[in-house]
This record gives structure tokens, C-alpha cells and sequence, in this order.
RNA sequence: GGGGGUAUAGCUCAGAUGGAUAGAGCAACGGCCUUCUAAGCCGUAGGUCUCAGGUUCGAAUCCUGAUACCCUCACCA
């Protein structure tokens, strides 16, 4: 049972416009709370049902209808309830129809098939809700009920080398995320757990100090850490004197030393303005502040383990402190341990997200804390939540939820690697969608000058990468494919950006002529129509995104708003109209601008004014 | 071996709480530019939703089993 109270019963008040149902004294389809068709049928059509049946609390199970002939929505509820009445779900339908209250939501709402109760909407209501959205009365996107404060972790790069490919989904989902919780009014709290923490920093520091102390020159060695990551690694593993030179500073290191400290904050830096210049390139909201890098918890780690023991939750086990939990069971149903101390008195990543968590929880006060990580790392978070709930380390309240994503494939469908067998760094990537679409952009518009071309394909190829990525449910592994990618047709950034730059052109071609914020939208066309029910549904799929986490819903949608307009903009004459027609065509497709800028803005993409 | 995940058109992918005839794009074939940007629109063709059972008025969706592939299971993160 979801955020909203129940309908109870009698509490209607109509309202001069559009807006209905008051549902404890709040006005759900008015001007306060979000603007939702569904929600507000699910209320209608749940109160007819309590009508009819005397039940409450029933599900009218409300969903987009699959067919123009079966309405606009489609109630569904009403087999299910009939099944639990031992009634007819046909008789029970008619009933729950004739009790439904007059409303000016619904036109008409038919019995079908076995139960089914098909709602056509009211084109009146459809372009007054329109209008009132054009003239800025109510906002596309409203508060939601219950503001909660909630942390999202994500991104979080290792800085010991560069963001890769595999950084990619983590960032961007994320980003996403972050973008429409805040937009339905949630307080958000970014958090990017960046890796700066661990054995591999002293060889790391090791090889930088060998190579002199110049800070010019240390930046020029940082400029590929790849490589020097490699001339690291790979002197760790030759050079005999190195290794021991290089352990001897992860010890000074964690001993607080000055010089070792001040060499590594050297690298950090270093390291860290390289995933800035991503960030920046991506669009990615992610600054300094978000910054709680895992050396932020090391004075919190052996208190945490000492919590644990007080709260006899740890198990001494091969010389490791470990935290045993019968819901885990390993090898060959043995119990599966969660190290948080390592035989040698080390601290593990387990131990460090045990004290994030408790930071989030008790110090950030999180309601809902997501976790937008890698779905092999499924285990260890539900160790690390089952832990901390445990151990008291949030509040009982607090929804803690791994936000999973799988594995970017090569077109062999394994990870996805270079031709030599390395990994993909993140901005070779980008430059080469941005090559790729400064020649799709060349060859489609060469009239545009050299600069514009090359505004336009900075921002295609970065969308185009982050959009077919986007676009795919984050749950699954997918196949890179840049010919698919950059095909720039069907669901892609560029076939959205176009839509846009369409639109934009008619817009900038009525000139002063129309005022889509004093201009009355009518329903003349299907088109017009289905364009408008499309916008008013926005809100819906926005809600649904903020509490699945799915951006690939919002893609989905602007995919389809995008086609819808595209058929609009065949069928329906918007300069070429006359008087009433004209701006209500006009304002039609200023509110898809809108929309579409608005929910590509939520998916982190920029929008082009042309193309 | 335990646990988790995936399997949908030739290819890449959608299919939220079980709903009516399973959807897109690419590739193939055929239409539409002297008219608001053809990076577009319309149409044709393409499916035993891995297999076998089960639950249900109704299953791609839930349950059981099988097969294939992927991930994960003690001192990395």
C-alpha cells in the first residue's frame, strides 16, 4: 500500500475547472498534488466499487488500455473482486459502472469481455487540462505527497585508474535517478563513493615519487593514469626493491604519515580532476560536495567492528572477524561469512559500507537510501543490509535498495574490451560517438557552419551514448553496438533530438503570432488528441520512474510522445491553420517542446534548438 | 555443489501491479518531399514468448521441473 490515503467515502467537492475528487481534503486531479489521470480513474473507479460492493480498500487495477476501442484506460479490478464475492464479474461491472460518480474525467466507461470496464476521457476536460498546463496554472510536475529525504549512491569510480566503460551505466543511471526524484520534490543527498582507499595507492604514490617531485611534471605523468597504472603495476611486479618500497607506504600511509599523505591528496587530485572532465563532458550533476570518498570512513571502521562485537554479532573465524548470518549460506550450505576485519587487522570494502550506511542513516537522516551498483555486487549489499539492520546502524523505516545494473557487452557478447583485451576508457568512448556523429552530422546538414556542426554532434553523440543505454531496462546485460547506436533511428537520442528540433522550428517560424500562455487548446483531430492525453500522462510515468527506478519508462515514453507528435505533425497543419485552430495547434506544440525538453532534461540529455 | 540472474521476430531490444489480437527499431520489400526540417511518415512480411507440466475465467508475466548461458559464494573493490 502506496503513499496515498484511501478514498473515503462522500468526500467530493466539484471544482470550477477540471479538477475533482477531494480525498481528505486534498485535491487530486486540481491544482495541488501532481496532475495524474490514473491515479485520480483508480479513485474514481475504487469509490464505485466500495459503492457497489461495500468493500474498501479494492484495487480497480487501473492500466493503459492496449486498443483505441477499449478506451482510454481500462479497469480491471473488477474480476478479481467479483472471484472474491463469488459473484458474477460482468453483473458486478455494470454495478460498479452505474455507481460511479458523476464526474468530468470520464465520457464513458463501458463493460467489455469477461470484466473489463473501458474509460474514455472527456475531450473537454483533455484540452481545458491542456490549457491550464499551457498557461503555466499548473506545473507538469507537482509535489509528490510524502517528501522523503533520500541518499543515492552512485558512480563511484576507483581513482587508482581511469573511468572506463564500466563506469558508464552506474553514472548515468544514477544521475537519472537523481534528477526525478528531485523533480517530484524528493530531498536528495548525492553521494559519490569514489575509491581512494587501499594497498594499490602506496605503489601507486611509490611510482609518482620515484619519478620526482615537479608538480607540472606529475601532471603530465597523471594525464594517461592508465598507463601509469600499468607502469605501476608492472614495476610492482618486476622490480623486487619496488614491491617492498611500495607496501612500506601503504603502511606510513595508513599510519597517518605526512609526506605520504600529502603524495597521495597529490594523486587524489590529480586523479579526481579526470573523472571531473567526465562528469562535465557527460553532464553528470556529480560536484565536490558529493564527494564522501571511503578514506572518509577510516576512523569510523574500528568502530564499527567494535559495534558489532558489543551487538554479538561477530564471529572470530580463521583468524578474520566475520559477521555469520543464517539467511546466507555458502559452499555446500556452510554458513557465508561478511568479513569486516581481515586476519592482519585490515578493514574491507564490507566494513566501509557498513559505516557509510550508518553515516546515511544516523547522520544524513536517509528515509531511503539507493545503492545504484553493479548487479554482481547483489550479494554483498544484502549482506550489508541485513547487517546494519541487524546491528541498528539505520532506522527500522529506512528502505535501503541495490539499485542493480548489468554488464555493457562487446558484439561477442562478452564484457565489452578493447580489440588487444583492455578495458574501454569511458572518454575514448565519448570522442569517438562524438567523431561519429560530427560525420552524421556533416553528411545530413552540411549548410550549417563548421561551428554549429560541431555544437550539434557534441551534443548527438554524447546523448546517443547515454541514451542507448538508458533506453535499455537497467536490469539486464545489453550489447554495445555503435551501428545500432548511432544509427539515429527508432528509440534513439537523435531521433528525439530531431523531434525536438522540429518542433522548434515551427515555434520559431509563428513568431510573435501566437501566445501559447493565452491561447485556448481544442480537439479537432485524433492526433490532437492522442498528443494531448500523451503530455497529460507525463506526471504518471515520471512517479513510477521515482519510486522503480527505471529510467528506461521515461524513455519508453518519450519515444512514444515523440512518434505521437511526429503523426501530429503529418496530419495536422499547425502554420497553415487558421485563427483558433492556429494557436491552439501552436500551444499544442509548445507543450510538447515542453514536455520533451523537460523529460529528456530528466534523463540528463541536453536538447538542440536545431539540427 | 549452494545462491542469484537471463532465455521474446534473422539482429538489437521493450513488454510495472497476470488481461482482450505479444510491441518497437534495424535488416528485407513497397509507397510518401513544388506544402511547418525526409535524422521523418505510412504500409507489407516476419513469433510454438527455450522446453515440459501446473495455478487461473485469462499466463511472455505466477509456481514446479528440465536445458543453455551469465554472475556470485573467506580475508579485492
Amino acid at each position: 500500500m502506496s503513499g496515498r490515503e484511501l478514498y473515503q467515502h462522500g468526500d467530493y467537492c466539484p471544482t470550477r475547472n477540471i479538477g475533482w475528487c477531494t480525498i481528505h481534503g486534498i485535491l487530486i486531479f486540481g491544482t495541488h498534488i501532481m496532475f495524474n489521470i490514473k491515479h485520480s480513474l483508480e479513485l474514481l473507479v475504487s469509490a464505485a466499487i466500495a459503492e457497489a460492493t461495500g468493500l474498501s480498500n479494492c484495487n480497480a487495477n487501473v492500466i493503459y488500455s492496449s486498443r483505441p476501442e477499449f478506451g482510454d484506460y481500462q479497469a480491471n479490478g473488477i474480476m478479481a473482486i467479483a472471484k472474491q464475492l463469488k459473484s458474477n464479474p460482468r453483473e458486478l461491472a455494470v454495478r460498479v459502472v452505474s455507481a460511479l460518480q458523476s464526474n468530468d474525467l470520464i465520457a464513458d466507461a463501458q463493460v467489455a469481455g469477461p470484466g473489463f470496464i473501458n474509460l474514455f476521457l472527456n475531450d473537454a476536460t483533455l484540452a481545458t487540462a491542456a490549457t491550464r498546463f499551457a498557461h503555466g496554472e499548473q506545473n507538469l510536475l507537482g509535489a509528490v505527497d510524502h517528501p522523503q529525504r533520500i541518499v543515492v549512491d552512485y558512480s563511484g569510480p576507483n581513482l587508482a585508474k581511469e573511468m572506463h566503460v564500466g563506469h558508464l551505466r552506474g553514472t548515468i543511471i544514477g544521475d537519472s535517478i537523481v534528477r526525478v526524484l528531485e523533480a517530484v520534490g524528493h530531498d536528495v543527498i548525492r553521494q559519490n563513493h569514489v575509491g581512494d582507499w587501499g594497498t594499490q595507492f602506496g605503489m601507486l604514490i611509490a611510482h609518482m615519487e620515484s619519478l620526482g617531485e615537479n608538480s607540472t611534471k606529475v601532471h603530465t605523468q597523471l594525464a594517461d593514469l592508465e598507463t601509469f597504472y600499468r607502469e605501476a603495476k608492472s614495476r610492482f611486479d618486476l622490480e623486487p626493491g619496488f614491491a617492498d618500497l611500495a607496501r612500506s607506504y601503504v603502511v606510513k600511509l595508513q599510519g597517518g604519515d605526512r609526506d605520504c599523505l600529502s603524495a597521495w591528496q597529490k594523486f587524489i587530485d590529480e586523479s579526481l580532476g579526470h573523472c571531473e572532465d567526465i562528469y562535465e563532458l557527460l553532464g553528470v550533476t556529480l560536484s565536490k560536495d558529493d564527494l564522501r570518498p571511503e578514506s572518509f570512513y577510516n576512523n569510523e571502521l574500528a568502530d564499527i567492528v567494535n559495534a558489532l562485537r558489543e551487538a554479538n554479532m561477530l564471529t572470530a573465524s580463521e583468524g578474520a572477524q566475520c559477521v555469520f548470518l543464517e539467511e546466507f549460506k555458502g559452499k555446500e550450505g556452510t554458513p557465508l561469512p561478511a568479513i569486516v576485519q581481515k586476519s592482519d587487522g585490515g578493514y574491507l570494502y564490507a566494513t566501509t559500507d557498513l559505516a557509510a550506511l550508518r553515516y546515511r542513516g544516523k547522520n544524513l537522516a536517509a528515509e531511503r537510501v539507493l545503492y545504484v551498483v553493479d548487479a554482481r555486487q547483489s550479494l554483498h549489499f544484502q549482506q550489508v543490509f541485513a547487517i546494519a539492520r541487524k546491528a541498528g546502524f539505520v532506522p527500522g523505516a529506512c528502505s535501503l535498495e541495490h539499485i542493480a545494473y548489468g554488464t555493457m557487452m562487446g558484439e561477442d557478447g562478452k564484457p565489452f574490451k578493447t580489440r588487444s583485451g583492455d578495458t574501454v576508457k569511458l572518454k575514448e568512448l565519448l570522442d569517438e560517438s562524438v567523431r561519429r556523429a560530427h560525420d552524421i552530422v556533416s553528411a545530413k546538414s552540411p549548410e550549417l557552419s563548421p561551428e554549429h556542426r560541431e555544437q550539434i554532434s557534441n551534443v548527438v553523440g554524447i546523448a546517443a551514448v547515454k541514451y542507448a543505454d538508458l533506453s535499455k531496462n537497467r536490469t539486464s546485460d545489453y550489447v554495445f553496438d555503435w551501428s545500432t547506436m548511432l544509427s539515429f533511428e527508432g528509440n534513439t537520442a537523435p531521433y528525439m533530438l530531431y523531434a525536438y528540433a522540429r518542433i522548434k522550428s515551427i515555434l520559431r517560424r509563428q513568431g510573435e503570432g501566437v501566445h501559447p500562455e493565452r491561447s485556448e487548446v481544442r480537439i479537432t483531430a485524433v492526433e490532437e488528441r492522442n498528443l494531448i492525453i500523451k503530455i497529460l500522462q507525463f506526471p504518471e510515468v515520471v512517479d513510477v520512474v521515482a519510486s522503480e527506478c527505471y529510467p528506461n519508462y521515461l524513455c519508453a515514453y518519450l519515444y512514444e510522445l515523440a512518434g505521437i507528435f511526429m503523426r501530429f505533425y503529418e496530419a495536422c497543419p499547425v502554420l497553415k491553420a487558421e485563427s483558433d485552430l492556429r494557436a491552439s495547434r501552436v500551444t499544442l506544440v509548445s507543450l510538447t517542446a515542453a514536455t520533451l525538453k523537460q523529460g529528456l532534461g530528466l534523463l540528463g540529455l541536453e536538447t538542440l534548438e536545431q539540427m
